[in-house]
DNA sequence: ACTTCTTACGTCATTCGTAAACATC
DNA sequence: GATGTTTACGAATGACGTAAGAAGT
């Protein structure tokens, strides 16, 4: 009855508008030319005047029609233009790939191998890294959409981020100073780092953060945890004895210090990292590199 | 299958964009909360990803959400109000209706009478006057949109104009120099013009033209006729002498000259004015006009 | 337990094509 | 009579609401 305007009408008045012919309208529209007919009825009638002037002979618009298209064609393509634009980005698999994690560790052994395959199988897409840091969670630079994927430690239990494949699987070691009382053992126990300060980054997520440096020794006596913000800082801290680390076995082959030597952790599990997204966020792009990351991994 | 976007699904993601909740969104679009919902998954669906995080306690764009709205928003406000605009030309009584003559005999004695009574009842509408003058066909005036309505003489046989009501009726005379032979008769008949040079307008449709300056005599012997363009000038040659001018009773009232008297033309009919439109342009506008000419006239 | 979003299903309105009618050249 | 638009009508799609279900607070 009202003016409930439909795309559909307004795509038989845009085409009849450039054909002036409902024959090769209906043609192009995949439509009768009946039903073409019938179609442009119906939106002058909720327009209130003509549209058209037609003969059998010949199609034109009225002034009408004109001022109407005039007012419509624009509209009509930037609104199909911003849903292809929406459609590419939820679907397409181009432009940037945005990936970040806490230091190069998270990413695993075969990250850039991953990388290789994927911009190999979609060359219109190229991925930036970035290194999210410990200023804030990392989780929010997904949630802030400054970044598409994460390669993060797991374990991880956010209602509304997805864990994709595993990147990097690894033996817990401790980064102690050459000088400290643990540096001599063979492994260490969590029980045997009590009274000692490990680090420890309150921006991430808490059950990832208490399950890589736990908060308390299996008897339950609490371990006193100090926060730290960068790679270099915690090293240092470790090489000087003020703390012992608690990490992976190639931390100390990243990031090595002639003071510092690991020592493993008995009764800790291997730590991993893990491809993580938000569920909503799941595009084409996203899958497109999980797929990839599937396939070196395998 | 593929990119048939409609306004309805259009309406209920900028709704829900707005209200981010399905409840107020379903009432505002008068729908069930379900026909939201399934809605919006089915734009989602066309789109190729989430346009919201939905959980039963909040409702959150998605960035992917919030660039489709970006672009999408300004577009259908746009097309709304072009389609707004072409609905209120169409059909409302509103701004200027552009009304267009040859001269005011065309306009017949109760025009100003007719505009004050549209003006009255149509207050947000005004009447603007035009003399279309001779230099153009007056029906090109209107459709080339430059006019709405035409006071037009008749008879007139175009297939593309609506004859509407009658504003004058009008014995024919001819206008003659006071010296010229013809001058002095209690009238003439069309017979008596042979030989002598009338004036004529050829951008009038022929129709119209012919009617009220003949090209021949009842017997078939031509009468010379001489292009004119303006008023002052048909009536300057008939005080010369060189134009015998055949034309209504109330041209000398209007158009007096000194050495100009009028002598009734005994086998013309009366000639008529009319309102006329486009047919296609049939608006509100005009039919409000017309109407009050109905109404005043009667 | 309560609010809110989603799924399932039956009903009805609209859209569609076919075919015939109508109009113009 | 050929070309082109409109009208009539039956079939199928899909838009709708109701009611039950699931999920989060």
């Amino acid at each position: 009855m009202w003016s409930t305007v439909e795309l559909r009408e307004i795509r038989v008045f845009l085409t009849l508008a450039e054909e002036l012919h409902f024959g090769r309208s209906a043609e192009r529209l995949g439509l009768t030319t009946s039903r073409v007919s019938q179609t442009l009825r119906a939106l002058e009638t909720r327009v209130g005047g003509e549209l058209f002037v037609r003969t059998s002979r010949r199609v034109r618009l009225t002034p009408l029609g004109e001022r109407l298209l005039d007012g419509i064609r624009p509209a009509y393509e930037r609104m199909e233009t911003a849903f292809a634009a929406a459609r590419e980005q939820a679907t397409g698999v181009a432009g940037p790939l945005r990936i970040g994690t806490y230091t190069h560790l998270n990413y695993g052994p075969r990250f850039l191998e991953i990388v290789k395959a994927f911009e190999r199988s979609h060359p219109s897409c190229h991925v930036v890294t970035t290194d999210t840091g410990l200023h804030r969670n990392p989780l929010d630079w997904l949630r802030d959409d400054e970044l598409d994927l994460l390669a993060m430690r797991l374990p991880l239990d956010e209602p509304d981020v997805t864990i994709g494949p595993i990147l990097s699987r690894e033996e817990r070691i401790l980064a102690v100073a050459r000088s400290h009382p643990l540096a001599g053992r063979r492994s260490v126990c969590l029980e045997d780092l009590a009274g000692y300060t490990l680090p420890y980054a309150s921006t991430l997520p808490a059950a990832t953060m208490d399950a890589f440096v736990p908060a308390r020794t299996p008897s339950g006596r609490p371990l006193r945890r100090v926060e730290h913000r960068t790679v270099a800082d915690a090293i240092v801290r470790a090489a000087t004895g003020e703390t012992v680390h608690p990490t992976v076995r190639s931390f100390l082959e990243h990031f090595r210090h002639p003071d510092v030597i690991g020592v493993p952790i008995r009764d800790l599990p291997a730590s991993e990292t893990a491809l993580v997204w938000l569920s909503a966020n799941r595009s084409a792009k996203i899958r497109a590199f999980v797929h990839s990351a599937e396939v070196v991994l395998a």
